[in-house]
DNA sequence: ATAGACCCTGTACCTAAGTACGGAGTCAAG
DNA sequence: CTTGACTCCGTACTTAGGTACAGGGTCTAT
């Protein structure tokens, strides 16, 4: 049983952080004794869940569907979400690359010509 | 010359958007005649070198800086301007690649297994 | 000359995911 | 028995890039 700075720690994030998922109900909050809650090892095994699921590029809000999703062992839905993710991760790559192409074609432009406009500064004006 | 309303439609933008844009120090403002701004065509080259700046993946604060080098003409500031953003860019875009992947192998592992936890929701538990 | 569309300034609000802080209570060590 | 570290709760602030009023003034057509 943590308190909540030893909990914040174990999972690696600030007790800030611990008390925002509370308010996103993404984290039970648990009863006290004498004024200060402790959390066990199911607060951790979620907390930890939360913070894998991010990083596969989740907003909260789907996290806690997820969690709810854990609970219930719906593979379908679970595979769902995963696949609309896939989608917008997919659509977002695509934006960057297409951001990344054009910048380095211009970048290039500019090393191999001495005079005239900058060809960075030209792409944008006009 | 242009009202706000004409200035903000032909650069593609909301009115508010203009005035946000001036707020931030972006676009200039206008002397008013008889309490109404009037834009011209060096206010919309401004507007569409933002506008197509931002699909390169600058911030308003490094546009900021694009267009005063735009005004001194400084081609080396901006070709390290671009290779900066063009860093940002590609880190970024492995992040997503990184989730992509993971998340893909997941959802295939989900729809080849019948019995068991779900995969995705195991990956993040525990 | 009056209605409706547009403009002005200033301020507040939005999303996402936290971060910071004030004031009070509690707990463990010396 | 006091000091310092930690906790509690509530609220406000942060970043980025806008968006949305409110309460006035002005412009245009009828």
């Amino acid at each position: 049983m943590f308190t909540i700075g030893k909990f914040a720690e174990a999972g690696g994030v600030g007790v800030e952080t611990i008390r925002f998922y509370q308010r996103k109900e993404l984290l039970a909050v648990p009863e006290s004794s004498q004024g200060v809650r402790r959390y066990g090892e199911e607060d951790l095994r979620r907390l930890k869940f939360i913070r894998k699921a991010q990083t596969a590029g989740f907003t909260l809000d789907e996290i806690k569907e997820l969690l709810s999703l854990d609970a219930s062992h719906d593979r379908a839905r679970a595979n769902e979400m995963a696949l609309a993710r896939i989608k917008a991760l997919d659509i977002k790559i695509a934006e960057l690359q297409q951001a990344r192409n054009s910048l380095a074609k211009l970048s290039e432009q500019c090393c191999h010509t001495r005079q005239g406009l900058c060809p960075i500064l030209e792409a944008f004006g006009v």
